[in-house]
DNA sequence: TAATTTAGCAACCATATAGTTGCGTATAAA
DNA sequence: TTTATACGCAACTATATGGTTGCTAAATTA
């Protein structure tokens, strides 16, 4: 359906999702699903719901333990997202990168 | 309705949305509307959205002249993102991170 | 054994998103 | 002046998204 790097974009864009994932990566310890749903004004299936796209794009991890299952962050795949990033970083100080420049470039359109 | 590190999550959440910002930032010159339309398999009514998402966030500026509304790229905005990732870039490499000592930590849950 | 807790699954809902087409208008070219 | 081009606006469509509730089942506690 999606590939990694667009499940990733997908994930950190939804603002609670990036709540979530912040809560875990802070969390001393990992937290179930219920322990999750208590920090947030949202359904337990609501925060499962997001869990699972977490999950999908590598950046939160599971391990079932009994009738709980524990979630842990994993910045990792985040790695991906700075190395998009980089390529643009060069022009974010250039300051040929500006109107004038641009539009002069274009004299003939 | 959203503030600017929300915008600019959902603008770049967008794989065609990342491939127009893309095309404008390697482009030597503006592009047009339609010149960038013509780089996509898809209407201009379409680009023009994208675009518009793309202007909300400061990802991309205009600038009208006579019928054609020249496009170009402004990365600077990324940096915010950026700024968003560098917390999290402590721990990517980081071997405490783990499942095992998660768990162990959370021993008496 | 009975009661409680954790969580999955399915159905449902409202709104957002990504795209389209059609049309009108201003600008530029013939 | 006629024609062609660039573009905005509005309406429409299908699907995705973010959320809910109700129910069931498994695991734990009393």
């Amino acid at each position: 359906m999606q590939n990694n790097i667009n499940k990733l974009f997908k994930a950190i864009a939804d603002p609670t999702r990036r709540e979530i994932f912040h809560a875990l990566v802070i969390a001393t310890s990992a937290l179930s699903i219920t322990q999750i749903s208590n920090q947030f004004d949202m359904s337990r299936q609501g925060v499962t719901k997001h869990i699972k796209i977490l999950n999908d794009a590598g950046l939160v991890q599971m391990s079932e333990q009994g009738r709980n299952r524990f979630c842990y962050a994993d910045p990792k795949p985040l790695k991906e997202v700075n190395k998009w990033m980089q390529f643009y970083s060069q022009f974010w100080d250039d300051s040929l990168n500006n109107l004038d420049n641009y539009l002069n470039a274009n004299k003939n359109a």
